[in-house]
DNA sequence: AAACACCACATTGTCTACAATTACATTGAT
DNA sequence: ATCAATGTAATTGTAGACAATGTGGTGTTT
């Protein structure tokens, strides 16, 4: 989707990072996992260097955390945790659709229009597409960040919180969607965008999120309140 | 400058980290410059498997740039780059504003009073304290972050921008600022977030850095300008 | 004189070995 | 039996040596 795997990466240290990246975000390594460097290094057919090197760069990801002299372990994702970050993405994604209004090109546009005709088109079909559903939900996203043309919040979008809230989704698949009203949510915004209505795209991307975070919000209230019931 | 290692951090690598930051943010190695590593290490008496490891880090917060084979140089920050951080402060200070009304404490509240009237008086006393300022301006909204309680907020802000955000200072201490104003700006907002309101404090945060992002806009245009007359 | 090829040098990337610190288990005392 | 202390084993932190790559200068050719 997003990196292209056309040539690799020149050096071992720079492959390693994005390896353990995509093993942490699948699951491999599951939350709270220790990571024990020499075990990894020969895993990797590589010397300690390069993989301290590039557990030094994950950490900045925030995808695990180290404590020196004790060594490195998977971070775990709490709902908590994942409803501060809807909120940072409400408030940098309502920038990012205020901006793009300001950027987008009529293509890109086009291709924005294209992208949510599809996704209509495989909601009606198989019904409860989940996982496509998810996936287009990214790539709607990524697509308005993109036309922010604010590399300052591209990255901090693209490369800080997205692989968070890829490990989020890998970590709990049972989080209820809500394809439809997501999917009549995304037309509204692209809608303001082609009128170039910098302030309604913004207000309507944060209300978008803000709806995503009450239903993890909701799904946290439930849960206390099963655990409750249960003492 | 001794720079013998103190007993602060556990370990080499995090002691070099923070001080290579206060170096480079300090303009100790000018932006642009190359970081050699042998140099380096020699220097801070350690060998260059910890500096690597420092390196990787601060890249991480986007204080260096790498090339593989190359070597790595401090990044120049340009007007362009401090104007999009500007852009992203305005979203995730706002929100913080926003989240500091429903979390802020009653003594917060009156810390930054304390604040704030000490501000004044120095603005009256010392006429164009700028220094001062400054550094009293990043407390005020460092201390409204923090009443936010949202982790992830806090470190995107003091983590990551701030550190460019300091350097930049360091960087072009030409910068005009507009002491009085501000100050103004600062006191309305502590005004909202006394009566707790959430869109109003957002409102007037949003407001204050959008202004300061102007100011630096408009020395963008005037250096262009300046320079066309040149040619 | 300009452009290209080649070689030597310096710098970065990686590996192996060693030192320092921590965790765990065993042992002893209360 | 529980708790504390200590020693051992395993893991992480650091150092120095070696390999791989980029840079710059020199010399030749057109």
């Amino acid at each position: 989707m997003i990196h292209s795997i056309e040539i690799k990466e020149p050096t071992k240290s720079e492959n390693l990072t994005e390896q353990l990246i995509e093993a942490i975000v699948s699951g491999e390594y599951p939350p709270g996992s220790k990571i024990s460097e020499t075990e990894i290094a020969r895993f990797f057919n590589v010397s300690r260097g390069p993989l301290r090197e590039a557990l030094m760069r994950i950490e900045g990801l925030n995808l695990i955390e180290r404590v020196p002299h004790v060594g490195a372990r998977v971070v775990t994702l709490s709902p908590e945790k994942l409803i501060e970050i809807y909120a940072v993405r409400e408030a940098l994604e309502g920038m990012a659709a205020n901006l793009a209004c300001k950027h987008i090109t009529d293509q890109e546009i086009a291709a924005l229009e294209k992208l949510l005709t599809q996704h209509k088109e495989h909601i009606e079909q198989v019904d409860g597409a989940y996982y496509f559903h998810q996936h287009g939900d990214f790539d709607f996203h990524y697509q308005i960040i993109k036309a922010s043309r604010n590399s300052k919040l591209i990255s901090l979008l693209c490369d800080e919180l997205y692989h968070l809230l890829r490990m989020y989704r890998y970590q709990s698949p049972s989080t209820q969607s809500r394809p439809t009203h997501a999917l009549n949510e995304h037309f509204n915004i692209l809608t303001a965008i082609k009128e170039r209505d910098a302030e309604l795209a913004e207000m309507l991307m944060r209300r978008h999120i803000k709806r995503s975070r009450e239903l993890i919000e909701n799904q946290l209230i439930e849960e206390k309140e099963k655990a409750n019931d249960a003492r």
